[in-house]
DNA sequence: CCTCAATGTGTAACCGGTTACAGCCATACA
DNA sequence: TGTATGGCTGTAACCGGTTACACATTGAGG
């Protein structure tokens, strides 16, 4: 590996002055520059991040946390962070946590021996002392947390706009499947569309869901069914769990949009994919990370930042499995 | 941030004591390892990873190279990946290079930078001098080099279990989509399939593919039905282009599998949840993800190898794009 | 001709660990 | 009693960069 010194032997000059040239920084006479570039060329040297790092106490490396990039939910997210971020010269170390706190704070722990610049997480617990003890910018991504730098999808609105959809398109017996209690943006969607049909004083029922895994999922598929087989209109926790509920209906010879509609959150790839098609609420999820990654950029370089949370908007997707309207 | 200096002062000693109490090497008194460590409990101190890695010159980094993680077969690798090195206290640094030259050079090159000990590499060119003049341990995931550390599946054999599924479930006219030339493995299916059929002398026709983009596939599903209308055995070079397939067959009518049969390639979490679902071969991705961690660390540990290069097996998923056998 | 500021360069300390080496003490053994 | 040996610890060099500081040179201005 060649090193700063070997530069400066080729090139005559100490290695004050090759770190000068290479980082633009004081005084250095044309011609010295110029012999330097050319030893660095000569010699192909890169300098070693890693002792960059220790003096500056800095990297160009930002941790990223997601709960499983398996689903397929987090790979656009990650998408976007990773491409924002390869814009910017910084690199990704990354970690699936699982949703387990323990693993988390492992990752955390590394993160910062590894000197990372800042964070970005999906966690279920923002305010978890962390990341409340931590004194690295985090960005909380898919996630809220209120008074931290966040981004995250409306989803109150997208829990509203699935719930008027149904409602437009005539379902009159809808069950809503809760999602998990313990995140936030679930239950958002959840209580948005609740809201909505309270507000126009339809019929519903709920049925709570504890995960977004598909082999749950089935489980409450059959579960929602068998409580509620007059439901003529399904708002699922998102695609995944929608899927499911699209699998039990046909198994069960129910026709679908026809005697059942149903509408899923997210609209991951798979959602178009579908037959019948999913009629979903989309969240832009590259943007999303794109976005996060963004934030955080100013954050760690210090420009000032206007809205530390932003809110990105949802859509309705109108696919196969609700009426046409009209 | 506490360093090594402060857990000395705290428990008066010197900091050659500290290091030889947390890395266990060398005499350390009984009491004066008590000391240490009730100092590093106290403080809360972790040793910081790059001031290692710059003395030692390796760290606990391992770079992770992938296309493209948004195309549902990678997560799956990663994931293997991921929760072996974890196993091992290995992190990722993990980048996209969407089978540019450009963009895995520039990855490899931080990569470095950084001192990770050793790297994993799906690239479509594992003899391009990025990698050989390389010396750090690579292995090589999903991807052939005939001479160098690498874990792929058994795509020969892999396109020769789906002509056979064909023909043993009567398709007499078979279109196999080749896929892209440049990707070793997608060329061994191919080539696995047409010689099986060539074999049994069953007439078959080949459609050239260039990607494995869905939006792409929907392209060549329109041209092979187009070409060949009279096809009633389709074998896909991956689920992606099967599920394009699939769709093009619905809407020209076509009854699957009773007028064409359809089998995929990888067996990606998508392919079950389609409706008819799609029959393919699958690859172990998981576990492949799995194997060239494993076989990486063991490069990087020095522990002797005995098979550098790993084959795993496919197996033949039977679901509802093909007739069920008897 | 003197002074001062701007330009240009090198020396050495520093970042936070690891480790070679030297030195000290206690015990064993001749 | 002298000496070798093992146990234990500290000092300082080192990893490969960055940067504070000192110093030299040059040209402008009085």
């Amino acid at each position: 590996m060649t090193t700063i010194k070997d530069v400066a032997k080729h090139a005559g000059v100490s290695v004050a002055t090759v770190s000068r040239v290479i980082n633009a920084t004081g005084y250095v006479h044309e011609d010295t520059r110029r012999k330097v570039e050319d030893a660095v060329k000569e010699l192909n040297y890169t300098p070693n991040e890693v002792a960059r790092s220790l003096y500056k106490r800095k990297s160009r490396l930002i941790g990223l946390l997601l709960p499983d990039i398996t689903n397929p939910y987090f790979p656009q997210l990650a998408r976007g962070v990773e491409d924002r971020m390869q814009e910017s010269g910084f690199r990704l170390i990354f970690g699936n946590s699982d949703e387990s706190k323990e693993k988390e704070k492992d990752y955390i722990q590394t993160f910062i021996q590894n000197n990372v610049v800042g964070l970005i997480s999906s966690t279920n617990d923002p305010d978890s002392s962390a990341y409340t003890s931590l004194d690295l910018p985090v960005v909380f991504l898919d996630r809220i947390a209120s008074d931290r730098p966040s981004v995250y999808a409306d989803g109150r609105e997208g829990g509203r706009l699935a719930a008027q959809a149904l409602m437009e398109r005539g379902s009159k017996r809808i069950t809503i499947l809760q999602g998990p209690q313990h995140i936030r943006t679930a239950q958002d969607r959840f209580r948005g569309a609740a809201e909505l049909l309270e507000d126009q004083a339809i019929d519903y029922h709920v049925v709570r869901t504890e995960s977004f895994a598909f082999a749950d999922a089935e489980k409450w598929a059959r579960q929602l069914f068998d409580q509620h087989p007059e439901t003529d209109g399904v708002i699922a926790s998102n695609d995944i769990v929608a899927t499911a509920v699209l699998h039990e209906a046909i198994r069960l010879g129910k026709k679908v949009p026809d005697d059942v509609q149903v509408i899923g959150f997210d609209d991951i790839p798979l959602s178009s994919l579908l037959s019948p098609a999913l009629s979903t609420i989309r969240q832009p999820a590259y943007d999303m990370g794109r976005a996060a990654a963004e934030l955080l950029i100013a954050l760690v370089e210090g420009t000032p930042v206007v809205n530390r949370t932003i809110q990105m908007p949802v859509a309705f997707v109108e696919r196969d499995t609700t009426h046409k309207k009209r």
